[in-house]
DNA sequence: TGAACTGAGTAAACGGCGTTCACTACCGCT
DNA sequence: AGCGGTAGTGAACGCCGTTTACTCAGTTCA
């Protein structure tokens, strides 16, 4: 009948519990405190015991990755389902404002994410390391690109600069692709790429600066600035008025 | 006669060796690999003797950090002394582009600086840790903006923000006076602070996502793609023409 | 000059870490 | 009933940071 047996049940549920554990750790005390052993130690095992479900600790940093990138995205989903349809300057603004909460409640989390290298985290192919974060605004703005919010992004990107941004426009198709989101040809034009990647230069640098706690003095009413960040990011890509 | 003893002058090259071999480990393994053993082992010495020198590893890394600090502002006050004297433009692309080779170039020492909160390596005021790369900036961008630049720099901030810049207005000014620069008025004005803050933003955020590669998508022309951020800061704020 | 002092470096030890390996015991299948 | 795979154990190895008691050379001063 059923075709998971009882072993299988176990693990899934052991395997949940470790992670719980270790994000639990990862929140309460940073990355360092993450301990094959310190895990163990709250799940009453041993650690090698651990190696059934991980090939190191490396590697079940890298999981605890995912996770973290999944919980954000849903996150950032849900608040998303609370705005109205077609309105694609809220729907932005509430993904870059969800974002920046999340990542002061969550600094811990974010350093783990965000301020590492890809190349050591992920493999060597350097591909799921871009997914790491990439795919969770992949995912968020994907949808909103192929909901029509890409017919207001036509200006923007300096002409110039057309001919070096067609590589990364096959590259955006094809993330997009790789992720199943299908998208609208105008979603991945060069206007497009280019408003991608400023707000996501922007979102990230204030975000992270404001957590790391890393801007030249200390800044007051960041929140007031990171809006205005927003307005003037749709100022400065027309979506505005 | 001399006033320095044998004991302190070996006490000096002792130290500089101790930072030197860190370095090397950072450059070469990075971080983790960075261990009071390590070191003493490549100085022929024991782990314990290094505790003559930093309280623990951990203050160790953050003497680290302030060297490799000094090393950027060395570097990028040493490019800007090639730039022209009053293209005020040129210079501030000096610093900017300095800055982002340095960290391409520099992954590690990057990675250690500026990918990290501030209240984990800092000590518990605050300061310090501000001062890290704030000062780095602020001791390039201070002597630009005392020489005249500043002048230019009277537009941007909405309306709306000036009471919100107020005390970051004090904050810089303060700022600025701890590190013995002296600057006219208007660099610490609204649109001064403003400027700054936007300026480190987008700097910061373009360099870091290149750096740690995460950017949604595999993005090629990165360097075309920093000048035209270059250019965009400068006509936002009135540098151009 | 020589005695007292200071401080750099040592050796040994502690507890914690990741990881490996030989092992037990039990679940699920035939 | 018996067999194979697998979760978990326990001991061990070689790292690590850190503490403690110690040696002994450099410095200072009578």
């Amino acid at each position: 009948m059923s075709e998971i047996t009882r072993r299988e049940r176990m693990r899934v549920e052991t395997d949940l519990e470790i992670r719980q554990h270790a994000r639990r750790l990862l929140v309460a005390e940073g990355r360092e405190a993450v301990t094959l052993r310190a895990i163990a130690r709250e799940l009453g095992i041993t650690a090698p015991a651990l190696y059934r479900y991980y090939d190191s600790r490396e590697d079940m940093l890298r999981q605890l990755c995912v996770d973290i990138c999944d919980d954000l995205a849903d996150e950032l989903n849900r608040a998303l389902e609370e705005v109205g349809e077609d309105d694609y300057r809220e729907k932005l603004f509430t993904v870059c404002r969800g974002f920046r909460r999340w990542a002061l409640g969550h600094p811990r989390e974010f350093t783990l994410v965000f301020a590492s290298p890809a190349d050591e985290t992920g493999t060597d192919t350097g591909e799921p390391a871009q997914d790491q974060l990439g795919s969770v605004f992949l995912r968020v703005i994907g949808p909103l690109m192929s909901e029509g919010a890409t017919q207001v992004v036509n200006e923007g990107a300096p002409s110039d600069l057309h001919n070096d941004l067609a590589p990364n426009q096959e590259a955006l198709a094809a993330a997009f692709t790789i992720k199943g989101i299908e998208v609208p040809e105008e979603a991945t034009g060069p206007h497009a790429v280019y408003f991608l990647l400023r707000w996501w230069i922007r979102i990230y640098g204030h975000v992270a600066l404001e957590v790391f706690r890393r801007f030249p003095f200390d800044v007051a009413h960041a929140d007031r600035l990171f809006e205005s960040l927003l307005t003037e990011l749709t100022q400065d890509v027309g979506l505005d008025g």
